[in-house]
DNA sequence: CGACACCTTGACCAACGTCAAATCCGGTGG
DNA sequence: CCACCGGATTTGACGTTGGTCAAGGTGTCG
């Protein structure tokens, strides 16, 4: 009987089964910087963050660093590796959760083909995400990386609030630079130059004006002038 | 009855409900070049690979590029946007697939759910690879980037055939670069560096021998010394 | 044999990374 | 209330990886 659950998985499940789900369930919280699961270690839970915010992110042998995403209110945690977690999973803020054991939720799938049918809707658009993070990476360059992430953040909080113009960071530059295949500096760089062309407006306690949406929209999308242009050969 | 049923989801089908998915199924072949969907367009059939290659990607307005990966015999293909298909699938060979209509496929996970598990296991395992390739294009260097092409290819060809250390790449060096987030130059520039190394064997076909694995494994996992090179050229 | 698409190679260059230092800011203790 | 500390952020100078541009090579097919 949680706040969240018209936000999670389980508004799918119906009221006969629920019992059945929250006779295994367990509500876990975490403070800022507790480590929720580590990657490689056995998948023995699947979670459903129920307030606060984390960071998913992998790490290379000599420490670089790559964050897969932030988790906030609504977003279910786990599926992917079969038998072990793929990524680490850190609060960036005071968190709440739901905790499932893996087996259990797994066979409660079964026995409710509409939760089965909420947990893939959730993989498919997960997956959509992260392809569309994939251009990002691949092709963005620093100024549309930030004003893609800043875009994504403005529809993931109008999705919860409504405030669709005033965002929050609670994650750290290094956590963006991470996520957006950067470094700290050239994230810091690029937010003071969209600071000074008044397209964000940004306060110290880690809350963000977009200015100019459609404008940070439009870099984000690649519409911006860029200084060489593929078009066709000029001679 | 398709040969490639033991690889495809329709292997957690039932033999009761198989007549079911059969009806509504078409064969579908498509030549080198030919775009089986294209990004954006309502996503009224999922596909399920049962002989050749495919690439999938996105596009930026201004023409680049993103390839979000490659699909081989086996592979599923039409998860992810809701309603319309997030990316352009085009034929990389001659290509032969199954073709099942969105809506009834989708009715027949609610009666199916061996089926349903078997869809959300394939979406699941898609995830992970997207995760992996996140860390690929977000944070390791070109020669990682094609070392760990190299290597995902040789696992997945040897779930498939046997060889491991003979490869076979059907796609261009264009595609190869749009999947790493790099330019065909350097892709061409990493290939030649590793050959001079004895590391691979290059043929015209596009036939590949990995000779030294272990040591473009160490390069793939960031475990190299970031300097210079290593090992005599075996030429 | 020639056209064409793909691949390789070389010279140059710029976007972003690296290194270093200054500044900001919240928390802590006197 | 204020001085101080440490981590986060910003800013600056400079370097490097990989991109850009251009030319030439190679294989295929009609």
């Amino acid at each position: 009987m949680c706040e969240a659950r018209l936000l999670s998985v389980c508004k799918a499940v119906p009221e006969a089964d629920l019992a059945r789900l929250a006779g295994t369930t367990t509500m876990i919280e975490l403070d800022k910087g507790q480590v929720l699961i580590r990657e490689d270690d056995p998948s023995a839970y699947l979670f459903n963050v129920t307030a606060g915010a984390l960071k998913i992110y992998k790490l290379l042998p000599d420490g670089r660093r790559q964050v897969l995403g932030f988790l906030f209110i609504g977003d279910f945690l786990g599926f992917g590796g079969q038998t072990n977690y793929g990524f680490t999973a850190e609060a960036l803020t005071p968190v709440q959760l739901c905790r499932f054991p893996r087996q259990r939720f797994m066979r409660l799938l079964d026995e409710c083909p509409s939760l089965e049918h909420e947990v893939l809707g959730k993989a498919s658009s997960e997956l959509s995400c992260a392809q569309e993070h994939m251009v990002v990476l691949g092709r963005k360059t620093a100024r549309e990386r930030i004003a893609s992430f800043l875009k994504d953040l403005s529809i993931r909080t109008e999705r919860l609030d409504r405030s669709i113009e005033q965002i929050h960071l609670p994650m750290t530059r290094t956590d963006i630079a991470d996520y957006l295949g950067l470094t700290t500096e050239t994230v810091s760089r690029v937010f003071t130059e969209f600071r000074q062309q008044g397209r964000i407006r940004l306060e110290p306690d880690g809350n963000v004006h977009l200015l100019d949406p459609s404008g940070l929209e439009a870099i984000a999308e690649g519409k911006e002038p860029r200084s060489r242009e593929r078009t066709p050969a000029r001679k």
